[in-house]
DNA sequence: CTGAAAGCGCTTACAG
DNA sequence: CTGAAAGCGCTTACAG
């Protein structure tokens, strides 16, 4: 039963390979009868085409495929999940490609497009350079990208600044001027992004920065995106001979540790963190909402659109963050007023 | 620049296309200069070979497929990491096929293995029926199950009912004897077996079972293994005329849930989830911790030999769940005691 | 060390 | 309505 080839299907239905194909395609002008006697057949031997030959044979795959260098992480669940709903209103199937950690991500990257794996891809914060980008865009495969800017590509993201802008103004509005940072690893681009916004958001209001306030943990798993890394961030934090008055995250999840932190050391200071994970809403935390759903949904719609016209001028989407605020941040009158 | 194929370098370098061939593939006993004349002309063109004409020259695919019914699911992420971690101990490239609800599950299954996309197979939670396990074993293809047994078939799982026992006894011998079951949908398997666990853990103490205790909630997302799920669960058992003294979820991300659901009402009950997901410890919910980093890893392990000897008679690995006491747990004293 | 040729398992004009 | 044949882009004995 393994294994099976069109040849066995024509040899014992006694037709040609082109009328077994004809018929597993569905094709139109096939007699009732040779169909079915073609797909008893296959069924019997549990026939159906393999996909490398027929995708070599069509030049078409019927595959998008999602680039991702770290697969168990919040935000990607999340974006997929959105790729995945509006997938399925289109006739491909889904790829997910794991670029491992190890070697240089870029010419593995490269190496997946040069290979013609999928009809189209979906890039998730694969953060590559500019350059590197050019050299992807001349080999004219429909690409979007997401969480990552890059004028001559589809592209899908959130203003980051702006997110974090949100966060500190609310701080600063609400008295609070000694602002904690947590940040994910200083190497990955999202996690330049965020410290930048942050500096930038304090200059503009003219608060002295202090650099013992930008920390990060020790955990690299997940370039620090991480609730240990979050947790370890808080407590060196907590540990500074004047610690903040007020926290921000780079993301949900490292909020979910400094959240430990703090009630471990029995300490409560306001804190936001970034994304709006489902579980934020959960446990009260207040945070910039990114909305990983519509990402993935929105950009696997302008992939859609790209395959079927790879003329079209590139298009950016660019979100706007939106700050949510929960219980995580109702801490000023414990805090300030009532200890 | 887009495109290039195997003919375009060869005709460019002035060699055969079993030259190229050779090249690229690193094959012994090329000249140092056709080496470098061909590799010249490939980086120039942007040549790679592409995959799906490899994989049919070749029958070999390098590819090591996931199969997975949902993406967005916190067991299914902690588990692909284990997978991620062994993959890249081993020369294959990591796929993820990702199945589309709508449609007859196990036909999509049964087409992915037909058209021989990889070499080898994991299938996370896919919860097949027998029958339909014994037609996928005579495709003779390397597959292992996780999260799922069959003993014909490689497959590592946890022991469901022991690990909702434990719960359950550890409730029981703190006197707590009205204990509320937030499931997962009826119709998942897991689902299933933890109710079974429940019905089984009490009616071996002696517990008369009360059916209004075992609720869902009315979110049918992700088979019901959401927050929301959760939250509603709990509110149901807290709507109770005689609601429970403490509570067992199906999973930790209902848990997170009901734990909303009781702080809104402002009650606490003690809450045991499981699966032992990584916020669980920052959240300080106990739990029967599933070890799905390791059943990944392992699960990976066995593909792999398999893959390298199809005769290996099926091994199962079957985990014991463990009781992990945290805060959730702790508040009998608060219940019982001080109120 | 290198090339000509067969073959991998399909699809799809082209004929009939 | 059906078949023979070329072609998709590779790999790999086989010869030399």
């Amino acid at each position: 039963m393994a294994g099976s080839t069109i040849y066995d299907i024509a040899k014992k239905a006694g037709v040609s390979i082109a009328t077994v194909s004809r018929v597993v395609n569905k094709s139109e002008g096939i007699s009732e009868e040779t169909r079915e006697k073609v797909l008893k057949v296959a069924d019997e031997l549990g026939y159906y085409p393999q996909a490398y030959a027929q995708g070599l044979a069509r030049k078409k795959k019927n595959i998008i495929m999602v680039v991702v260098p770290v697969l168990s992480n919040y935000f990607f669940m999340e974006v997929l999940e959105g790729i995945q709903d509006e997938i399925s209103n289109h006739n491909y199937d889904l790829n997910i490609f794991n670029i491992q950690g190890k070697s240089d991500m870029f010419s593995q990257v490269e190496n997946i497009i040069k290979r013609q794996w999928a009809d189209g891809y979906l890039f998730i914060s694969t953060h590559l350079r500019t350059e590197q980008l050019n050299k992807l865009k001349s080999y004219d495969m429909p690409i979007t990208l997401i969480d990552e800017a890059y004028e001559d590509m589809d592209s899908v993201l959130v203003d980051n600044e702006k997110g974090i802008e949100q966060a500190m103004h609310y701080f600063l509005a609400n008295d609070l001027n000694r602002i904690g940072m947590i940040s994910a690893l200083k190497s990955s681009k999202p996690g330049q992004q965020r410290i930048q916004g942050y500096r930038k958001a304090l200059a503009e209001a003219g608060v002295e920065i202090d650099d013992k306030l930008i920390v990060t943990g020790d955990s690299m798993d997940r370039d620090g995106f991480s609730e240990k890394n979050g947790y370890e961030g808080m407590n060196k934090l907590l540990d500074l001979e004047n610690p903040p008055e007020a926290c921000f995250c780079a993301s949900d999840i490292q909020a979910v540790g400094a959240l430990k932190a703090m009630e471990e050391r029995n300490v409560k200071i306001p804190i936001i963190g970034y994304d709006d994970i489902t579980i934020s809403n959960y446990i009260g935390l207040s945070t910039i909402r990114q909305p990983m759903h519509e990402m993935g949904s929105i950009a696997t719609q302008m992939l859609v659109q790209r395959m079927q016209d790879q003329e079209l001028s590139p298009k950016q989407k660019v979100f706007s963050p939106e700050l949510i605020l929960r219980s995580s941040t109702q801490l000023k009158a414990l805090a300030k007023g009532e200890s």
